[in-house]
DNA sequence: CCATAAATGGACTGGTTAGTCCATTTATGC
DNA sequence: GCATAAATGGACTAACCAGTCCATTTATGG
């Protein structure tokens, strides 16, 4: 589907047009971004595109790819150094800070991109859902240090609180964006990590047991 | 923006268009969907579309109130008896069978909107803002019903709690969606339950109490 | 029944889209 | 400085899009 890298400047024109794709997606949907509008971002030609990139899908696949790339660089910088829980609630307060900044437009990067595409490009699923799994080791990681630092107890189970955190980043997003407000990311952030603190056993027998019973449609 | 309700047989063929429109939406995605090719499913001219609708947009936010009709008519059924915890159990596992069954395909169609639309369309915001408001106060009903029986402590805080326990089902959708893996969804919910319960009697207690305390209305 | 309005069907249009083609320019290796 | 390949620009096309227009059919009420 993708084209090989190019020689030198063509690596950075490659990259240019990646860019203003990301960009234009970002803001105008995958089907409603137009050759056309990126090609004019990124002040190129056609002609260029079609020499990087043999369809519009694959193009859209490298803007999964990149949009992927450019929030795990900043996430993944951001799990680097927690060893307290307040380093949690610092990383909170971050990501409500730049929704305040974003005015609660545009969700999160990667996961806008899921509905648009994870049914209908079975090539960009597995990029965005492979972003996904870096986000949730990079908190695992991070939660497992707390743990080694004596904050968080022993028998919380790390990575069911990886993924249930990074559900409610995910959610709290998509209803921070929905409702103008960045502050409802606040709010549901900040009982996910008080349910980690304050420990709760992981998931007991008679949840799931129960829960299997009275499987009904 | 919207055009007036028709006679008789006109709100009927009104309302076939936006039930075909809003599956297409649902598979193609806002900008993808086509009048062609809505006019097909729905087996109706070109000409009747625009009878009934001054633009694609204005269709498009009469799909938006579609969504969140059909989704709220079927989740606050739902929501409609719960008294005890192992009835938010039931739930859980309600929506998960229903996301096995979906293939794990498709996501919340509310949730699924409001990447699409939220940022460029104040009308179609308002109406999926609203649409998550309506199922939050559904879930603080439910909450509030279980503290009545005493199945939640009173220090728990049900407005936080609902709104935590919906952005874990939105998020999980996402991710069940993403990873094509309808458990994904189970073990996020589970452990948003779980916060809440951490908070109430012990299992015993709450069997033997919210067992025939009150029925609701 | 007849007059009026609503409902319907579908041809049509002007603009836009993804994708093609090819001539020209620029870099690279030798 | 020359040959080869990569990079670039942009005109072009066939298909498709949202939206228009209007003639025809169907319902309704008095």
């Amino acid at each position: 589907m993708n084209e090989e890298p190019a020689t030198e400047k063509g690596r950075a024109t490659r990259q240019k047009i990646v860019d203003a794709a990301t960009s234009v997606v970002q803001s105008r949907g995958v089907e409603g971004a137009t050759l056309g509008e990126i090609c004019r971002t990124a002040s190129v030609s056609k002609g260029q595109l079609y020499h990087y990139f043999v369809s519009k899908q694959s193009l859209i696949q490298a803007v999964a790819q990149n949009t992927v790339d450019k929030v795990l660089f900043y996430q993944e910088s951001l799990f680097a150094t927690k060893e307290t829980f307040s380093d949690f609630e610092i990383w909170v307060e971050t990501l409500v800070n730049l929704q305040v900044d974003l005015d609660a437009r545009g969700g999160c990067p990667i996961g806008s991109l899921v509905p648009q595409l994870a049914d209908n490009d079975e090539g960009a699923r597995r990029v965005l859902a492979d972003g996904f799994l870096r986000w949730e080791m990079a908190i695992r990681e991070s939660l497992r240090q707390l743990k080694k630092n004596g904050a968080l107890r022993r028998d919380v189970d790390v990575d069911e609180g990886a993924l249930q955190l990074l559900a409610s980043l995910q959610g709290g997003l998509l209803l921070s964006q929905v409702r103008k407000d960045p502050t409802q990311l606040r709010v549901i952030l900040d009982g996910a990590l008080l349910r980690l603190r304050d420990h709760a056993p992981s998931r007991t027998e008679e949840a799931t047991q129960s829960a299997r019973l009275h499987s009904t449609a």
